[in-house]
DNA sequence: ACAGATTGTTACTGATAAGTAAGATGAATG
DNA sequence: CATTCATCTTACTTATCAGTAACAATCTGT
């Protein structure tokens, strides 16, 4: 038999139903909140029955941390992204957030729902995710020191300007709305003008 | 008998359990999540039990939406607070912006429990608590415009200006330690100098 | 001290939903 | 065609908690 070829099937498909499974978890937990919605809402979207979530999931809460993990993990990656460009100048800024904006806007739903949820994550996923976090504000931080260093216009208190860079683009996750006045193409540019001048107009 | 005296004292004594009974359930909101806290843990926390919530709120979701109201309405008097001086210029702004991040430090849970926990407002609630903020925003992105014209230095878009000015300053509610490195006033003072170089440095 | 109102408690109901055990269905293999 | 294995479903258990009805204690003024 082809051995590998029907496992990399088997592994295909199993990937696929785990992924259509946090894709419907994601949509109702973003909608109507995490404890408003149940496993068989969620196996009902899919068309199947709730113990098909568990043959993929451990249990509720597995699929909430793993939703917020996909959040997190993807701004990390792109902070990380313009950190291994090599010292951080202006245009490292420049071009780091607008990137930034959209993987935000990408991942809307699971960045929403990770703010909302973080009380209903178990302790451990809930220091995980904590964990990650920090890293993500460190390194946020560091790039804005270095860039603006850089750029001979040193910030008054980095991590507070971190926060609210942070703050200013994670609270769109709550309003914007992909079917109203801007793309999200369009609203990474204006965010971006917006809050490169937080950092005094580079 | 001392009619209105006494009944008075009715009145302040019914406000004050009223008062105490929200400020327990804002707590443990905030601690554990709207979900993870029953009635019998805020009455356990007030050292009675829970059928004394109920003498003055009709359920938990409207114990809910008192306390995300308090947030919201104390945000809307510090903006109606700062047009009410007039025509805005760069200094309302200037002294609008710490006086709006002190107050949003003061109803720093009950703004942290109204964004986690909207998806747990009845419909009603949800809908005037979301009119509140639109009026709120509405108000934000009137203040901007006028001062900034006024200052001679235009918003490219003043909305995602006022969202970004939002978001930044909310966000505070989710990390800010009242027992840490800043002080609520040093907070207020930084994130000001911060946010204020965001519409250009006036 | 005592009737009456007020206020709080004990003890319960009913509904909801996470998680599971046991069985049915259907596809691959000899 | 029969057997085995994986996959999914039906049907259930169990715990939790919002909300309430009926009772008890406390305070009020006469």
């Amino acid at each position: 038999m082809a051995r590998t070829a029907n496992s990399n099937l088997r592994e295909e498909v199993a990937a696929l139903k785990r992924q259509r499974t946090l894709d419907a978890a994601t949509d109702l937990f973003y909608e109507k909140g995490y404890t408003n919605t149940t496993l068989d809402d969620v196996a009902a979207r899919l068309g199947v029955t709730k113990p098909f979530v568990y043959t993929n999931f451990g249990s509720k809460s597995d699929l909430l941390a793993e939703i917020c993990r996909i959040g997190v993990r993807s701004a990390l990656a792109e902070v990380n992204s313009a950190l291994a460009q090599g010292e951080p100048t202006a245009e490292t800024l420049r071009s780091f957030v607008p990137r930034y904006v959209e993987s935000v806007l990408k991942s809307q739903k699971n960045i929403a729902v990770n703010i909302r949820e973080e009380k209903n994550l178990l302790p451990e996923h809930a220091q995980e995710l904590s964990d990650l976090r920090q890293t993500f504000m460190a390194q946020i931080e560091a790039l804005l020191v270095k860039a603006c260093a850089a750029a001979d216009h040193p910030l008054p208190d980095p991590r507070v300007a971190a926060f609210a860079i942070v703050g200013a683009i994670s609270w769109s996750t709550f309003w914007y709305n992909p079917g109203g006045r801007l793309s999200a193409q369009e609203l990474s540019a204006r965010m971006t003008d917006t809050i490169l001048n937080l950092v005094g107009g580079l």
